[in-house]
DNA sequence: GATAAAATCAAACATTTGTTTAATTTTGCG
DNA sequence: CGCAAAATTAAACAAATGTTTGATTTTATC
């Protein structure tokens, strides 16, 4: 399905208020109204406030696969590189997309609407299955140890990313950097959590820093 | 306030509705059917379903604490040994309450209720001054590495527990343990985990392998 | 066993929910 | 312009929500 200016009006407005206060907890005329439409077009275009959530996860989910795909098959870069930029892109992904990661989060606990399983599955699947490749890859080139459990790895990442997403406030809380503003705030915890994570990454890979 | 045996049946049996549907999907009335009391008892033991939210809390949240403190200030163990059992001791309480921790991830999320905001944060801020205290003491003994980013390496502990957790469905499938029992399988996590962090915290916080 | 407090209950409460309807307006095109 | 399709609207819909009421039953204390 194709959506219009309309349609990715009223899926990112619902995208903010799903965020902050939940999906249940967010009503059709919350969306509308913030939205500036009526409320009859969510079912009009959508059909449900359902398939409203499902068209944002097709609409941030779309290009996620690909994107892996192309990087993974990339023959110019050494599986190292590969890795790191894997990391990067995903850091990348979730600091400038806190709000649909903070629904998918939730979506992923409750576990409840089919389509969003199939869609996150195959998306989780395809890219463990891409990254074991890559590591195999490694492997085979003595960079990376043998055995890797992609994924506690992949956990590792994606756990870590989003767990100091939902804590931020805490995080600048506790080290002092209340006065800092919003935009270098996020441009520090990107840096701090790429370095962090790479980190981790080549203890787990690598045979020794 | 001190619960009774009825308070303790309505409070998990919420836990476990919460947890598989979300807070807010979750009726009254599911809660009372499932717990065998009449609707009314729930605004009469606690006086609202958010109330009742709040209860749970206090109720898994309450001794976490000290656990950790009287660890941390156990004189007879080394900086390296209490850091493992702190880790130790945060598995086995997540695989072992993964419904309350998966409301508490989506409260986190959501971020709404200031009674369970104040809980929340407090424990944290206390488990994180004690865990920078123990890494300052391992430091001085020489075991310990400078300037470990304290929350940086909780939220690769908290987030990577969590993500392994909400994830584990595609952790059997992925790596073809669709067969294995569940008490089994949440063994096999268990040790899988622990030795998984054990060897990120080493990693992270001594001068190498 | 009487009595007061606590617990339990079915029923009712006002709101709010997502969705639909049916009428009206806007748009696109010959 | 004319007209059919699409978009938009206010209003209505039934169903479900958390909470309260007021009567009844159980419990505990003397």
């Amino acid at each position: 399905m194709a959506y219009n200016d309309k349609h990715i009006q009223i899926i990112e407005t619902a995208e903010q208020l799903f965020a902050k206060k939940g999906y249940e907890a967010t009503t059709v005329r919350d969306i509308a109204d913030q939205a500036g439409v009526n409320i009859a077009m969510i079912s009009y275009y959508f059909g449900s406030k359902e398939k409203l959530l499902e068209a944002l996860f097709n609409h941030r989910m779309g290009g996620i696969k690909m994107r892996v795909e192309s990087l993974v098959k990339n023959e110019s870069l050494s599986p190292i590189h590969k890795m790191e930029i894997l990391i990067d892109e995903h850091i990348e992904r979730v600091v400038h997309n806190e709000e649909f990661y903070k629904i998918l989060l939730c979506e992923q606990v409750i576990n409840k609407n089919p389509v969003i399983i199939k869609l996150v599955t195959e998306i989780k699947k395809g890219n463990a299955e891409l990254i074991k490749k890559l590591i195999a890859d490694g492997e085979e080139k003595g960079v990376f140890k043998k055995d890797v459990d992609v994924v506690l790895l992949m956990s590792t990442m994606v756990g870590t990313v989003m767990q100091v997403i939902i804590s931020q406030n805490f995080y600048r809380d506790f080290n002092c950097l209340k006065k800092m503003g919003i935009k270098n705030f996020e441009e520090t915890i990107q840096k701090k959590l790429s370095i962090h994570v790479k980190k981790i990454f080549k203890a787990l890979l690598t045979n020794e820093g």
